[in-house]
DNA sequence: ACTCCTTGCTGTTTCGTATCAGCAACGTAT
DNA sequence: ATACGTTGCTGATACGAAACAGCAAGGAGT
């Protein structure tokens, strides 16, 4: 069959010889600098049209190692599946990842190499950094494991970190959304409805953007006036007996840290024979898209998660573009407030 | 602040002067051809602990101009947004050649520099053919100009497309769906239901894969030995004159090309106060999701998309991986029948 | 003492592009 | 006649990795 193997694309010399000047020259009129270059517009013109006629194109490898830049943005996510699957949470981040991408003129690597068996993606595998082949990279996803970003900082390479993160003695970039502000404004709103004793129900495991909406709740309810009542555990431990005697105890509102604990707790009230938002209202402090029931999706506090991955990439860019410019490495950007679909004014109808 | 800035990414000089050998030695080492170059154990080791040490990682874009591959797959599309917006048709492809990247060991490079300002992309722009950075790619999506094809094929660049396509004169790989069986089957279903009279509606721009459809179609009626009723048009020009003339003249069944023409049969039919699948069926030969109404799907011809992607891709680093071993160059996979969500027996209850 | 072979490397060139330093030819000024 | 400036280029080099040719040191064989 006549599929070919490699062959010759014509370069910058086969351009220079069909119109008679150097290879130099053909550099300097494709790359504009033809009046610096003081190139009188005739010889311009030969160039140009023997660029035309053998077809020319860059070879952008070699542009590339010239000016010491891919013009590629990696993007490394810690958690198992790439986010590219849709039902992900991390899924819109890559989206407003790639329209940075596309408006900045960067191409996106995405780093499926570094898989390890188990299903965790690590940066250094084999004591290799894969990174490298980027010019700088986007970080997604939490890992318990801060080592591989404090080797990554140390070594100087050029990453932001999607999400708040802390690692005690690294300083790298972040783009983070202000969960504890937004938070704070549920338990508001809530209280507005008249609630008067809002739980609050998380993972009991601790990361910073858990830690920001706890504390975004208990200052909400410090602000109120109300004590708060926060309960951590796996989502599985969530039973029937604390929900019983949450709601004897007069509770009218739960705060669910992640959607799983807001599908527990319909299942619960579904159980009991009540209604949300009619006797109980939830809201999700960070969820995707589904509800207690198909068609209804759950009182949810917006994460920009669209917004952050721009942001970060935008954070990158400018970062690999003017190394030394000053500029803010940490951004926190506004989560929107939850609809109405899953809270309402206690004892009001839904 | 005391983020560090990039520090010169290390290079294959600077390991030998750690290891205290040349720098061809290093290249040696690394590129597996220690035996050969008869380099004894020790300098091995020696190497790839400085290796280790400084966190080396070849600069792709110096590799690639030597002509050598870098474990990175490409993929580009033609089609305005990048294929990683969920309710894009070219999702699900994405998803496939990324597990099959996953599977390989490839990272993945999203070509999104190459957007025009009017929202296509273009291979070859401004004299450059980012593609190059890439080892080989996948190619998604529709052009009607068939030069950037023509161009890379001539060029030798390895490539698979996604979905048959002829392009005169030219070949090439690719992976496609086998709509013709499909639809032939499609026609045969309908007539096991009862209907004699199957009109197809499609887009009036002829392309490969509606073409296969459309012959299927026609197929599927000679088979059953009925009159093939095919219209071609804009989906706009979908209107109630010939949606009255053609279930006057007896049209039970309709097959669209595309889900846009079942939307538009859809309100057909209720504006005339009819059912779907009561007393129209419909079966969609491209779609995504959507249904007639929210909570129902429409009958809908299964693309193997998922599989489609990871073909594609597998096909791709079995070229990279052994350009000279004896393979078929196109690949067929079959599409699944479509459910009875929208078509039913004639005369026949939903 | 000599040739020859093996081991263990190194030096040099190449890929295609961009850039920098510089040079020849000619004109103008003094 | 000498100095100087301008025009219109060219040659050489660097980027990082890979490949080829080859060389020095040491040992074996005669």
């Amino acid at each position: 069959m006549a599929i070919k193997s490699r062959q010759q694309a014509p370069k910058q010399s086969d351009v220079a010889r069909r119109a008679g000047v150097s290879q130099a020259t053909v550099s300097a009129v494709i790359n504009g600098r033809a009046t610096v270059h003081r190139i009188p517009d005739e010889t311009v013109r030969r160039v140009r049209e023997a660029v035309r006629d053998l077809g020319y194109v860059a070879n952008p490898s070699a542009r590339s190692l010239r000016g010491k830049r891919n013009r590629l943005l990696g993007v490394h996510t810690f958690e198992s599946v790439f986010p590219i699957s849709q039902r992900d949470f991390y899924h819109e981040f890559l989206i407003g990842i790639e329209e940075q991408a596309v408006a900045d003129g960067y191409d996106l690597v995405l780093f499926t190499s570094t898989e390890e068996a188990n299903g965790q993606r690590r940066i250094y595998r084999d004591g290799m950094n894969r990174l490298n082949v980027a010019d700088g990279s986007v970080l997604l996803g939490f890992t318990h494991d801060s080592s591989d970003i404090a080797r990554l900082a140390g070594e100087g390479y050029p990453f932001v970190h999607v999400g708040r993160r802390e690692v005690p003695g690294v300083d790298f970039r972040w783009v983070g959304a202000d969960y504890k502000s937004a938070t704070h404004e549920v338990v508001d709103r809530l209280v507005e409805l008249g609630h008067r004793r809002i739980g609050y129900v998380g993972l009991d495991h601790r990361m910073e953007a858990l830690i920001d909406r706890e504390e975004g709740y208990r200052d909400g309810c410090e602000a109120a006036g109300l004590p708060p009542l926060p309960v951590l555990m796996g989502v599985h431990h969530l039973g029937v007996e604390w929900f019983d005697h949450a709601v004897a105890s007069g509770m009218t509102a739960f705060v669910a840290e992640d959607e799983s604990y807001a599908t527990k707790l319909g299942e619960l009230v579904r159980e009991r024979g009540l209604d949300i938002p009619g006797d109980v209202s939830v809201v999700v402090l960070r969820g995707t898209n589904d509800g207690p029931v198909p068609g209804r999706s759950w009182s949810s506090m917006g994460i920009p998660r669209n917004e952050m991955g721009r942001a970060a990439a935008r954070m990158l860019v400018e970062i690999l573009e003017d190394p030394h410019a000053t500029r803010d490495d940490h951004l926190l950007l506004p989560c929107t407030p939850p609809g109405e679909t899953t809270m309402a004014a206690v004892g009001g109808a839904a």
